[in-house]
RNA sequence: GGCAUCAUGGCCGAGCGGCUAGGCAGAGGUCUGCAAAACCUUCCACAGCGGUUCGAAUCCGCUUGAUGCCUCCA
């Protein structure tokens, strides 16, 4: 029996404003498709809670044994700032700075964004396509666009006229807008356009001579609009409909309004039944992003050199310390905040570490299942991790509990408890053991500090605490923790 | 200016009408040669003002403050 059949999953519905049950709409299998980065410069850890967020998304849908299809594409053809004349192309600004070509730079941060994601344990998606290899397909949806009477040529480039979708369509829809307010509030925009109105986007854009990044095309040597690659790649890998789309809160207006439209001119249906927005990371109480320099890169923050943070954290924390709040909240990124949850995540990992040394009894003095029902209950309402934690907190406390025999548990309960402790540490968070992730912890380092405590354990024997204490005070300013328990010392690495 | 969203204890963060999460910090305790670590126990909330209700952090209105989008953005 599968799992999805027992557990039933709501999601937050972004163009609904409500929480839906979830019904993909092949039983046992599920399509989704996530906005991926736009490579010109290396993802900073706004960008990385995004794909964190539906990383989770991905192993829970995965852990109730749904069959996923997840795409998440790279967008290696660089868009305008602006869909007006004056705009430049971040990818060719990039490769003009560092005189390299365009694709070297597309190269050169597709491949930090995957190690990145990979230190973060994050799985990689089953289709990771680019907007450069779908240029044929963007064409013919233009061209279908075109022939359904939404789009116009002017000098070689192509736009969606929104105001003729709108007359029987609905423009505005998911973000809440409507295009009557628009058209009333357009800011006045001092360069001239060769669109019919503001609000029109860019389809097919004819390459300036100096535009480094063009494909030929029925209307000029040029480059496809941005909003046209999500469009193109979601309906070849997923089909006209599918389950869930995915990205920043940020694109929701206008990205992925605009990607409703062109879908719904060619294919005369919604493309999506769940739009799912993940919310912004902040720093200093404010948007990270790449253009302001308001950021901190994943690169900074594992290594410490920074200016925000007081220390080094790994990629587990920073993972632990995102899913502590739920993934349509905006998050602050602080130094405080960072230190809590990497002492609640240890100590999360220690008590999981501590199931094995448990003695089992005849009875058990919680109910297990239960408890695990609840865990189900938290992911199940819309991904809250946070809840999931707490759950997971509470376990914490009875296995502490155990092992100072407060508390009994009968064997099979324990291999409950283990299981489920297991399942949604490591198949759902995704987290890993910071024993392993920290592994400069080798065999090698392991036996000298045994010896050190040996040799401290004797001088104490000996109450010559002053070399006793002299080890474990040496040890601990080179980052080695002792720690006297009840059967014997053990050390950390700080 | 327009459209949204949000405001919870010292800090982070759940909550979606009654049973008032969780983590960190603080306090008390256990352990210890002393510590640290670990563990146990525990204090502290719902921006302000009205309203609806038997009952509101939770619903409605107003006020104040913050953020996001309206141009590339996760």
């Amino acid at each position: 029996m599968e799992l999805h059949n027992t557990q039933s999953l709501f999601i937050y519905n972004s163009i609904s404003k409500k929480k839906e049950k979830f019904n993909p709409i092949n039983k046992g299998a599920v399509g989704m498709y996530v906005c991926g980065p736009t490579v010109y410069s290396n993802v900073h850890m706004g960008n990385c809670r995004t794909f964190l967020s539906f990383d989770l998304v991905f192993r829970y849908l995965k852990h109730l044994d749904y069959k996923v299809r997840y795409v998440r594409n790279i967008t290696d053809a660089g868009h305008l700032e602006n869909d007006g004349e004056s705009g430049q192309d971040p990818i060719a600004k990039k490769a003009r700075q560092e005189n390299i070509e365009p694709m070297e730079v597309v190269q050169k941060y597709t491949v930090d964004f995957h190690q990145t994601m990979s230190r973060f344990n994050a799985l990689p998606p089953s289709i990771e396509p680019t907007a450069t290899g779908h240029i044929i397909e963007q064409i013919q949806i233009i061209e279908n666009i075109i022939k359904e009477g939404y789009g116009y040529k002017v000098n070689g480039s192509v736009y969606f006229d929104v105001n003729t979708f709108n007359k029987d369509h609905q423009y505005g829809k998911l973000s809440g807008r409507k295009l009557e307010d628009m058209i009333t509030n357009t800011r006045e925009l001092a360069a001239q356009s060769e669109k019919k109105n503001p609000q029109d986007f860019a389809l097919w854009k004819k390459a300036s001579p100096e535009h480094i990044m063009r494909w030929p095309s029925p209307w000029s040597d040029g480059f496809p609009g941005w909003h046209l690659e999500c469009t193109a790649m979601s309906t070849k890998y997923l089909g006209q409909q599918f389950d869930i789309h995915g990205g920043g809160m940020d694109l929701k207006f206008p990205h992925h309004e605009c990607e409703i439209a062109q879908a719904e001119a060619v294919n005369k249906k919604s493309p999506v039944n769940y739009w799912m927005h993940a919310n912004m990371l902040t720093l200093n109480g404010k948007k990270m992003a790449k253009s302001t320099g308001n950021n901190i890169l994943p690169d900074e923050l594992f290594s410490g050199e920074n200016t925000v943070l007081s220390k080094a954290f790994t990629p587990g924390v920073a993972k632990f310390f995102m899913y502590q709040a739920q993934y349509r909240s905006i998050l602050d990124f602080s130094n405080e905040a960072l230190v809590a949850s990497e002492k609640g995540y240890n100590k999360l990992m220690d008590a999981y570490r501590n199931i094995s040394s448990i003695t089992t009894a005849d009875s058990s003095s919680n109910d297990i299942s239960s408890w695990k029902q609840s865990c189900y209950d938290a992911m199940n309402d819309d991904f809250n991790s946070p809840i999931l934690i707490a759950q997971l907190f509470e376990a914490v406390k009875y296995i502490n509990t155990l092992k100072e025999g407060k508390t009994s548990i009968t064997k099979e309960d324990l291999d409950l408890l283990q299981q489920t402790m297991q399942a949604f540490i490591f198949d759902v968070l995704g987290l890993t053991d910071i024993t392993t992730e920290a592994s400069g912890t080798n065999d090698t380092l392991c036996g000298a500090v045994e010896l050190l405590i040996e040799l401290r354990d004797q001088a104490r024997a000996n109450k010559d605490f002053a070399t006793s204490d002299k080890i474990r005070n040496d040890l601990q300013e080179v980052g080695i923790q002792l720690k006297d328990g009840k059967d014997g010392t053990s050390f950390s690495l700080n």
